[in-house]
DNA sequence: CTCGTTTTGTTCTTCCGTTCACAAACTCCT
DNA sequence: AGGAGTTTGTGAACGGAAGAACAAAACGAG
């Protein structure tokens, strides 16, 4: 389930405040969802509540960071050392919530040997080899589009099974590689769509062609 | 629809490509949805199909385009000039995509007057008067957790209605304001769920507690 | 020990999005 | 002009998620 992580971010919250126990409303106060829906979630995973006292947080907060498979780190290659690159290199959240980067790739030779949040920049070609000794099965994509899928490929090729593609690209793989994809003008554009309807609530969007057949 | 930035998007690569005339098939393909859902979501703008020929590239795009709301630009702003701000601030996707950056912020006062993307960073105080001047209605949030309800809340009162976060906390805002989340661990950690279950199809996951009261 | 209160786990209903399948409509070829 | 071949637009069936509602279970007070 996609909600898992928004759980155990908010119980991660609970924990530093010291709270020990917390309710399913609690939660999903906290969490912006339905108290139904939420115990309905965390009932898929086990019984793991106490009826009339609520959910115990360290003990859900581990079971749910169990179910999702953060108690271990993985290890995760990030290819694309520009802007958005960098961001992610130095991106904390990363390492605090079960992830870490073993190695910057850029395909530009002008970035190597770069010092980029610790790291080194390696030349891209060095892929297959930190994938297979590192057990990375965790690739991040932060290039431009054009080179987007062929570094998926490679990175498939290599023993990549999951990737987080940045570039605003629609990516095939094959079967049993799962993709994500973070589109950041998808995301304004659909605010922009709401946006717009919020400013005219009928039909002030300009002409239609039925309207101008009409005319 | 959340799917229409990506027909348009894929639109655009068809006009550069110079390709005058698609069928739902060709864009269903290029945009990896399914052709019947594709052609249910474009007859909800309007007939723009002709049957036994497909769509007109161009005409479609600009359809999509003015349905969502990109055929102007929209003014954004720009909240916590860290690595993730800069990132944005530097994005040129933004502005190809209907979006112009006409303020970066930040509250740390060492970071003023430094040029990032051409722009200047500016105090956070002055939100109000941007907000203002330049009739922004979309703020993004590239601001530490801590800090993240505090940037909504001054955002909306200054009359911001559409907020991008990327701070990783759920931000309550009232009615009427619409909030968009991207948080990067949480999609690396929605990989690593389907990671483990590829690497454990059955109960390989330790030990729960069921388990532990039987044995 | 019993009763009332709180909260979980689950069932049942409702609703929305997806997909299938097909008729209508358009083009091209003969 | 007519028929064969495409492709859109949409009605109907399907599936699954979301919410309401309730029974089971734990706790605490008397």
């Amino acid at each position: 389930m996609a909600r898992l992580p928004i759980y155990l971010r908010a119980l991660t919250t609970l924990v530093e405040r010291g709270i020990g126990t917390c309710s399913s409303e609690d939660l999903a106060a906290a969490t912006g969802v339905n108290s139904a829906k939420l115990r309905k979630d965390l009932s898929y995973l086990g019984s793991y509540g106490t009826r009339g006292v609520g959910y115990d947080v360290d003990y859900l907060r581990y079971q749910i960071a169990r179910e999702i498979g953060v108690t271990q780190d993985w290890p995760v290659v990030i290819v694309g050392i520009g802007n958005l690159g960098n961001a992610l290199a130095n991106y904390s959240g990363f390492r605090s919530r079960g992830f870490r980067v073993v190695a910057l790739l850029d395909a530009a030779p002008e970035r190597h040997a770069e010092a980029v949040a610790g790291l080194e920049v390696r030349p891209f070609d060095d892929l297959e080899q930190i994938v297979a000794a590192e057990a990375v099965s965790i690739g991040v994509i932060a290039t431009p589009a054009v080179a987007a899928q062929d570094v998926a490929d490679r990175m498939v090729a290599a023993g990549v099974t999951s990737i987080l593609n940045f570039a605003p690209t629609v990516l095939s793989v094959p079967d049993g590689v799962d993709v994500r994809k973070v589109d950041l003008s998808i995301e304004l554009q659909i605010l922009a769509y709401h946006e717009q309807r919020k400013a005219a609530p009928d039909g002030e969007l300009g002409p239609t062609p039925d309207q101008e057949v009409i005319a």
